[in-house]
Parts: structure tokens; C-alpha cells; sequence
RNA sequence: GGAGGGGUACCAAAGCGGUCAAAUGGGGCGGGCUGUAAACCCGUUGACUUCGGUCUUCGAAGGUUCGAAUCCUUCCCCCUCCA
């Protein structure tokens, strides 16, 4: 097989940094991209207030996008939430209200745009919310315009259909018409703004295809679908989750200092992967460090990925607090911190209190059994004792103890 | 609609009248080794505790019993086979 044309650029950075997993028409794409200046659009759910590394592939797809000189849409789900995702089997999610829906779409939109560049005109994003087409469908037109375009023998085929029928788990109608809606929102998007691409996780492959064929009926217009991998991390599971909670890209919910640890403490294996899809370092920067000392390039990807979410002087600072936190054993100036209350100086409070006061652990069992595990530290000693008396002098000059549970958290406690 | 099987801690899965806060595995957490890695090893994994114990948990509610995750009744939910 011959490759008489060399692939466009955006699908071949697209490649190189391993976001692509399938793609409908990759040829035609690639001639398309390579013709014009496209808009591709990807959609986001609102059901949280916030984003979490899980997003952050998709993320990267539109500044891809957007490097490459093509324009981003970014579809709010506001109307898929309003229905409530029934995916999730046994908890009958809690329908938002419109408040709460409001609230995540501002903050969700607010986290995009610092990602994005917003000041080229010809790539600045577009937000759109499909709550502003789909609140106002007519059922009966809709079947009649929409609805005849699918065929439930095809919908049968369906991988999410068919793993759930098989299964025997209940599909709700609802649910099952969740694909019609995705498909239609791509319809909706191709019609107001030309959009010719959708990019979604490959789970969405089903929902994109539907999308493509719908439009090709529907207008007879070639459009395209590009599905990124789940990523999964060395030691196989989910991205995004870790024992202390989601990975927020939000300063209100993760402190730049864990954000960098969360990209400091990359499994060896995942390192240059991650380089490649979380950074803007080239590829061919990145192959010629990638047999550095991996402990730098994991200092690398935190710098760069802090630095793309919060900021240069973040990082910077993050970087220096680790350094001072696990190097040299002091108290990190940007360590998160807590702050705590109490009566007076000399209040006799003991270990345990202290850490549930600080509500970093709120289970006394499970304080004791750290002690008694050598896993709680104040200001670099063991404390053996459960009664161990916090006195006064153990706060510095600023009021500032340093609390260590286990080897990796290390927190500020602040008297005031 | 008929006939069975089952709901146990974060998950999977044992237990089937007392020795059960509940085996085992996975996951999590802590420690060791290291490099803030992986692998491996050890410990731990309901809450509170004056460390003696106390309290709450085995789908839900009642009941039998000195005593129930285990037996009975009703209810809810899941699964398998047949129609």
C-alpha cells in the first residue's frame, strides 16, 4: 500500500502524541484538513462543578486544534444534564438543579478557557450549550426529521446497547435515546457553525458514527469522527482518581503544589507517554530527552503541565516547595495548609485532637492506627504516642507545625 | 405467568444458631527496600475508648431464642431456566 500523499499535519501530531484511536474516513479527513481550516467541536458533561484530569486529553485535542489553526467548539452538555446520565447502574443520580447546572457550566467554561487561546480569531473557541436546541424540540417533529434517519436494528448493534442487553441490565428508553440526542447535536453543530469534526474518548465512537451518518442522510455532508484512547495508567487503572481524591484542574479544588505531585508521582513507565500527550514540548524534543534521568522528566511534566493549568510562577513554587518538602526536609513555603483554632495556646490538645481539628482525617481510628503504623510525623519526628501533648514550642516563629501522614503528605498547620 | 438461585464490609466472595466486627482474594492505607518509580516483603483496613471494653453493621421491617449474618414471617431488589 502506497502513500502517495503525506498525512495532514494536525492527524499526524494527532498521532504522534497518542491521542488517536479510530478515526471515520481518515484519508478524506486528512485531505479535508490538509484543503481548509475546519471547526471540530467536543462535547463536555456538566454534571460535576468542575473538570478533573479525566477531561484533560480532550482538552489537549482542542488546543491541537487549535495550534493547527483549526477552530474549537466546545459543547456544554446543559441539556444531557438536565436529564440525568442514567449510565451510572445502581445510584439513581441526583437530577441538578438549574442553579447548580448554571453554576458548573460557568466554572467547566471558565476552566476551558484558560487552556485555550482566546485571542486569534480565526481558533478562538466556541461555547455553545445544547440545552439551547435541545430544551425546545418538538417531539413529533423530531421523530418525524430525526427519528426516521435511525434504524433500531442498527441501534441494536451498538456496543453500549448490546453489552447492557446481554447483560440483561435495564436500558431505559431514555438512555437509549441518549445516542439520537449526541447524533443530533452534531447535526445542530454542522447546520449553525459548519463544524465538520467530532472528537470524543472512544467510548463515544458509537455516539460520533451516529452523528456522521445522521448528517450524511440527513444533509448528504461528509463529515468526521476522531476518538481518543482511554487512557489507563502503567498499573491499569483510570486516570484521574487517586486515594486523596479526583484531580481537579481547578486552583479552587486542587492547590498547584498537588497538582504538580499528582505529575511528579508518574509511574516510570508512563512518563514519556504522558510527555507526549499532556505538554506542549515537541515531539522531537521529547525523544531526544526521553533517556534522561527519569526523575527529571518527571520534574519536567509537572512543570509543564502545572505551568499550563496555573501558571509559570506556580510551578516555579511548587517545584521549590517539593524540593524543600522532600529534599531537604523543611517546611515548604506553598505546603497546602490548615488552619486551626484553638482556645488558647496552652489547650493541652493531643495528636489525634489536633489532626481531627485540622479535619485532614475525621476517624480517630484511623489516626491511631497510623500512629501505631510509624506514620504520622510532626515537624520530621515519629510520634509514637496517641497522647503525644502538642505544646506550643512545636509551632515556629509564624505559628506553623508541619503535620506528615505517611512518606507523600506533608501539610502546614497554622495556629491562629 | 411457572420453577428455582441469590442479596454479606470499597469490590469479589466464604460463613448458614454461640468461639463473627465476620475466612480468603483484590483494592486502599501505613511501614520496609528504593528514586516522592515499579516489583517485592511486612502490617493494617466499622466507630468510640480511661485500651478493660463499649456501641453500630451482613437487602428492609418484624418475630423465635439466654444468644441470629445464620431459623421463621412479610416486604423490596437482583439473577438463572421454562412459558
Amino acid at each position: 500500500m502506497w502513500n502517495y500523499r503525506p498525512m495532514n499535519k494536525f492527524l499526524k501530531e494527532f498521532k504522534d502524541r497518542g491521542y488517536f484511536y479510530q478515526c471515520t474516513g481518515e484519508n478524506e479527513l486528512s485531505k479535508l484538513l490538509d484543503k481548509e481550516k475546519i471547526k471540530g467541536y467536543i462535547g463536555f458533561d456538566c454534571t460535576a462543578e468542575s473538570l478533573h484530569v479525566g477531561s484533560l486529553l480532550q482538552i489537549m485535542c482542542l488546543r491541537l486544534m487549535q495550534k493547527h489553526g483549526h477552530r474549537p467548539i466546545v459543547l456544554i452538555g446543559g441539556g444531557t444534564t438536565r436529564i440525568g446520565d442514567p449510565s451510572g447502574k445502581d445510584k439513581t443520580r441526583k437530577i441538578l438543579t438549574e442553579d447548580e447546572i448554571e453554576k458548573n457550566i460557568i466554572n467547566i467554561e471558565k476552566i476551558l478557557k484558560n487552556y485555550l487561546d482566546n485571542n486569534d480569531p480565526k481558533t478562538k473557541p466556541i461555547f455553545v450549550n445544547n440545552y439551547s436546541w435541545l430544551k425546545g424540540l418538538n417531539y413529533i417533529s423530531f421523530l418525524r426529521d430525526i427519528g426516521k434517519h435511525f434504524t433500531i436494528n442498527k441501534m441494536l448493534t451498538f456496543e453500549s446497547v448490546k453489552t447492557r442487553l446481554d447483560r440483561e441490565q435495564s436500558l431505559s428508553y431514555m438512555e437509549f435515546n441518549y445516542m439520537i440526542l449526541q447524533a443530533y447535536d452534531f447535526l445542530e453543530l454542522n447546520k449553525k457553525e459548519n463544524c465538520s469534526l467530532q472528537i470524543g474518548g472512544s467510548d463515544q465512537w458509537g455516539n460520533i458514527v451516529n452523528g456522521t451518518e445522521l448528517i450524511k442522510r440527513y444533509s448528504n455532508k461528509q463529515v468526521y469522527g476522531l476518538t481518543t484512547p482511554l487512557i489507563t495508567l502503567a498499573s491499569g487503572s483510570k486516570m484521574g482518581k487517586t486515594e486523596t481524591g479526583a484531580i481537579w484542574l481547578d486552583k479552587k479544588l486542587l492547590s498547584a503544589y498537588d497538582y504538580w505531585q499528582f505529575w511528579r508521582n508518574t509511574d516510570d513507565k508512563d512518563v514519556i507517554r504522558f510527555l507526549k500527550m499532556f505538554t506542549d514540548l515537541g515531539i522531537d524534543e521529547i525523544n531526544k530527552i526521553k533517556n534522561e534521568d527519569i526523575n527529571q522528566l518527571k520534574i519536567k511534566l509537572a512543570n509543564e503541565t502545572t505551568s499550563m493549568l496555573h501558571g509559570k510562577n506556580e510551578s516555579i513554587s511548587a517545584e521549590k516547595t517539593a524540593k524543600q518538602t522532600f529534599e531537604e526536609d523543611s517546611l515548604g513555603e506553598n505546603l497546602p495548609s490548615v488552619e486551626i483554632q484553638l482556645k488558647n495556646k496552652n489547650s493541652n490538645i493531643n495528636i489525634v485532637d489536633l489532626i481531627i481539628l485540622s479535619k485532614i482525617i475525621n476517624s480517630k481510628s484511623e489516626i491511631r492506627r497510623l500512629i501505631k503504623g510509624k506514620g504520622i510525623k510532626i515537624n520530621n519526628e515519629i510520634i509514637f504516642d496517641e497522647k503525644f501533648a502538642i505544646q506550643e514550642n512545636l509551632f515556629d516563629e509564624h505559628n506553623y507545625l508541619k503535620l506528615s501522614i505517611g512518606k507523600k503528605r506533608h501539610l502546614k498547620i497554622k495556629l491562629i
